[in-house]
RNA sequence: GCUCCGAUAGUGUAGCUCGGCCAAUCAUGCGGGGCUCUCAAUCCCGCGACUCGGGUUCAAAUCCCGGUCGGAGCACCA
């Protein structure tokens, strides 16, 4: 008999004499790794992502995308996108959602293998819950909410739940055809209503809704419509899919939906959940209140910086590289998330860095009058990794940043980027005369520059606004930024922008990051 | 109230299934330095964590029990 003391060298050298070949596995487990784990794959993996287009997509959305297409992508599988737009009043689909979801999607370089609308497939839904009925799985429930919350809290079967399968299909077929009206009757899929989780008891499959679905092609065609559980637990099984990922919130949704597929004898998908993701720079959001605030004009689209949506994401000129890489960097841990965009920023500026060219942008601009100026034209780099020069003609005439000039006094000096050292004659108004070091003379010596280096622009400019996330800024740029339209571009000693518009000499760019 | 999840540096994240090489990975952030006529990029160096209390074990981030904290569900929303 070994004894049960010994150190862990003494331990490993006794295991090399008795089976040698477990030494390797030992010394191979915790590799560190990154990124989302591996799936159980049998066959072909269909993943979806299965949003309500009642808004466009946002962060949080982007997060299903991302993952569960690339889950699909690593195993040659399927993505599909399902449109659950079975609300046609609470949560009324928006018809430019449905096109700014696939637009978004291809953005993000993922076009879905399938575009299913679960509103196409009402009768489909109807099938099944016809034949949970006679499976006397399901009945006609004509409680209110509150009796039937009565009756759950308690554990006790309402008055409905025994009816005979012949009586709940008549009431079935009368709620289709408009025998009940709008919160009338419910139809409810038996559960075990002493089930110790309340939220498991006999949950509700379909409801009557009387608005117009806002798909023209549905429209008042139908009145029953199913609700999340249900709709998604048939679909899902419909359209094959294996394996469905998505956040912590729908953990419960599986309970319930496992009733439908024990009694139908369907296997369900292996599923993942990560936890709530809260956004420092955004704090909590809800759709319907971004979409208030449009309305009542905070804010000025679904695009506004401001806004924590995909499109605004785009407009400000984060890569979909840089939010892919993020997603999926993100993981699917169960744990409650409270991140800061930092990490998507600084991915975003490894990719954008290397193409951005560089310009003069200057905020809070304060005339300078330069005496003694000589006439040069400035030519700083496009990008301090490149040769090609921009041309930036300077006369007596040039504007800096209030932020730059603010203390100083009449006798400091200043270096302008690219042209030459001042001195400041006068502050109110500011004055100052150049004291030499142009670039040529420097070119010449390659001496440090003695003082604080600041960015101009001449009196040629265009006006610039920059949209930030926080705050607007207003000033000028130099010309050449209006050749720029649809880059990202960095304004030194700013950050990184897009140039969003330009307008007869008026440029608007949007804040991506520092 | 009932039920279900979760907890690793400032922020994310790997490691937990199957205890040992974990004085705990990577990224970001922060601090210092080099380079640079941008406060960017880049290069070097550094900082910083296993929620708490018990238990099991030769050995616990890892297994068990309890507490605390955080999140979610209990809708005729998704």
């Amino acid at each position: 008999m070994y004894g049960l003391t010994g150190d862990p060298e003494s331990w490993e050298q006794r295991l090399r004499e008795l089976a040698p070949d477990l030494i390797e596995e030992i010394h191979e487990r915790k590799q560190p790794s990154t990124g989302l784990p591996d799936l159980e794959v049998n066959g072909k993996a269909v993943l979806r992502f299965a949003p309500n287009p009642n808004g466009p997509a946002t962060i949080g959305s982007v997060r299903g995308i991302v993952v569960n297409s690339e889950y699909a992508r690593r195993y040659h599988g399927e993505f599909i996108i399902r449109f659950d737009d079975t609300d046609p009043k609470t949560k009324a689909p928006m018809l430019d959602a449905y096109t700014w979801y696939l637009d978004d999607c291809e953005y993000l370089g993922t076009v879905p293998d399938r575009v299913v609308y679960a509103s196409d497939h009402l009768l489909e839904y109807y099938e099944y819950a016809k034949k949970l009925i006679l499976m006397g799985k399901a009945y006609v429930c004509t409680c209110s909410r509150d009796e039937f919350k009565r009756y759950k809290d308690a554990c006790e079967p309402c008055p409905h739940r025994d009816t005979d399968v012949d009586v709940n299909l008549k009431h079935w077929e009368q709620m289709l055809d408009g025998g009940y009206s709008e919160g009338d009757a419910v139809l409810r899929i038996k559960t075990d209503i002493k089930h110790k989780d309340p939220a498991m008891r006999d949950w509700a499959a379909f409801r009557i809704v009387l608005a117009p679905h806002p798909r023209p092609e549905i429209g008042d065609r139908f009145r029953v419509w199913p609700l999340l559980d249900f709709e998604s637990a048939i679909k899902d099984h419909i359209l094959g899919i294996t394996h469905i990922i998505r956040g912590k919130d729908l953990m419960d949704s599986e309970q319930r939906q496992r009733y439908v597929y024990d009694y139908l004898g369907w296997q369900y998908p292996k599923t993942m959940h990560w936890g709530r993701m809260k956004i420092h720079e955004f704090g909590r959001f809800s759709t319907s209140a971004i979409s208030e605030a449009i309305s009542d004009g905070t804010y000025t689209g679904w695009d506004d910086p401001r806004v924590p949506t995909l499109r605004a994401l785009r407009r400000r000129g984060i890569t979909a590289a840089a939010i892919r890489k993020f997603m999926i960097d993100l993981g699917i841990a169960e744990t409650d998330i409270s991140l800061s965009l930092d990490n998507l920023y600084a991915i975003n500026r490894k990719i954008v860095d290397p193409a951005a060219n560089r310009y003069f942008f200057v905020w809070e601009p304060v005339r300078m009058e330069i005496l003694g100026a000589p006439d040069v034209i400035a030519t700083p780099k496009y990008h301090p990794g490149r040769d090609d020069l921009r041309k930036i003609p300077a006369g007596p005439t040039l504007y800096v940043c209030r932020t730059d000039i603010e203390g100083l006094e009449a006798g400091d000096k200043l270096r302008l980027k690219n042209l030459y050292d001042v001195e400041i004659t006068s502050t109110e108004p500011l004055v100052a005369r150049c004291i030499g070091g142009t670039h040529e003379a420097w070119c010449a010596t390659c001496e440090k520059p003695r003082y604080q280096i600041i960015h101009w622009v001449p009196d040629e400019y265009v006006s610039v606004v920059v949209r930030a996330p926080d705050r607007m800024y207003e000033g000028v740029g130099e010309t050449g930024i209006v050749d720029e339209q649809g880059n990202v571009v960095q304004f030194e000693r700013f950050g990184f922008v897009r140039i969003d518009s330009v307008d007869t000499g008026r440029v608007v760019a949007y804040f991506a990051h520092r």
